[in-house]
DNA sequence: AATTACATTGACCACAGTAGTCAATTTCAA
DNA sequence: TTGAAATTGACTACTGTGGTCAATGTAATT
């Protein structure tokens, strides 16, 4: 399926995917324009239906190759031996504005999936949902080693915390990537400090939560 | 202005507020529509637009008004004799739900109105939002006492963090609250849970980062 | 009862934008 | 040169848009 799209060069293929991800997450379903897609992939109308047929099986693509990678490269990526929660957070980190290299608006895309309401896509969204994507993060958790954390600590209250630490920081630094996406230096820039306080705070949570 | 509006009994005017707080919250400017406000607030068309004239001054009447009611609140609810951030935090908390109470899509509408690009509104959303609202918040934490967090804690940090938590417990219950908005009763139940367990994790905090 | 002034309705309008189609053209390998 | 596949973009039927306005309802005043 959708064969004679893969087929095509690697940058239009992306500049298609790019430009689709980017209308579908800004848009819910319903109100996404496939001819604001087919403008900023720079591509006619003709040829997007042909390689896809319709908005719900281009949408539903999106949502499977997007879905795909990103499980795949956890699981690919993700060293299983590493029992640190901190060093574990940051792999997950790296691999994720890896992605968004190539693919900028890849997380805006998964996460306005999971808010989608439309009666046409709702239900195959929730097919995947609940199979790959809670696997593939619960795998990225798995071997953490609780013994690391201070005795007496609420583990589930720290966890939580360090999530919505690191959580906190990527906002911080989301509205300036979009701000920037069209300049790749100061993209990557951006995503190097990202990376750079995120250690910060997680030093500074280590010493708060580590024995 | 909008004399004729404000004269309207409350429980209409509250209807027409929410309806149209709930499309510009869940659609951006340019795609809400007054075809579905009017719908939802089960009145006729023409008398949203003998209230308020046009879209624009509809949005930019419901910008001032919950900047406003919120900003309002802030100065009169939060006591600024109390040193603790924590409760401080929860003053604003209370402050917050309290309104969510009236206005269910109040925050997600303001949250919305700090990322719209429409060329229509955007100017005068701006002249705003460097005025009232950033000072309102602002001074919510005025006199905070320092000296109660530990010593050689990397304070900023410290207050990020908290801040970080509370976003997360709030991102926790929003989904469940979305959902059971017209059921004022549980509605109320799960934001008494919020508040609940917003206190044990101030009070996990508590234990890390003050003396 | 008649008058007046305002509140409210909803059918209606011109228009913009939609998903999808398809005859015509281009591309390119055989 | 041929033929098949890739690609174009004008086109269609249609849906939904912000906004209007003649008609009607309402209620207080004379």
């Amino acid at each position: 399926m959708y064969q004679a799209f893969m087929n095509l060069a690697e940058d239009k293929r992306q500049a298609i995917i790019n430009a689709a991800l980017k209308e579908f997450s800004i848009n819910h379903y319903a109100t996404a324009s496939t001819n604001r897609i087919v403008s900023n992939a720079r591509i006619s109308k003709g040829i997007l239906y042909h390689y896809f047929g319709s908005k719900k099986n281009l949408y539903l693509f999106l949502y499977d190759y997007t879905t795909t990678i990103f499980s795949e490269a956890l699981n690919r990526q993700i060293d299983l031996a590493e029992p640190d929660i901190f060093k574990r957070y940051q792999q997950i980190m790296k691999i994720k504005v890896d992605l968004m290299k190539q693919y900028h608006a890849l997380f805006d895309f998964l996460k306005k999936t999971f808010a989608e309401t439309s009666s046409e896509v709702r239900d195959e969204l929730n097919h995947y949902n609940a199979t790959i994507q809670k696997n593939a993060y619960a795998k990225a958790f798995e071997g953490i080693d609780i013994s690391l954390f201070r005795e007496n600590l609420d583990i589930k209250k720290a966890i939580d915390t360090i999530q919505w630490v690191t959580d906190g920081i990527s906002h911080r630094y989301e509205e300036r990537l979009k701000a920037h996406v069209d300049n790749q230096e100061l993209f990557n820039e951006l995503i190097e400090q990202c990376m750079e306080e995120a250690s910060e705070y997680f030093l500074f949570l280590k010493t708060l939560l580590y024995q």
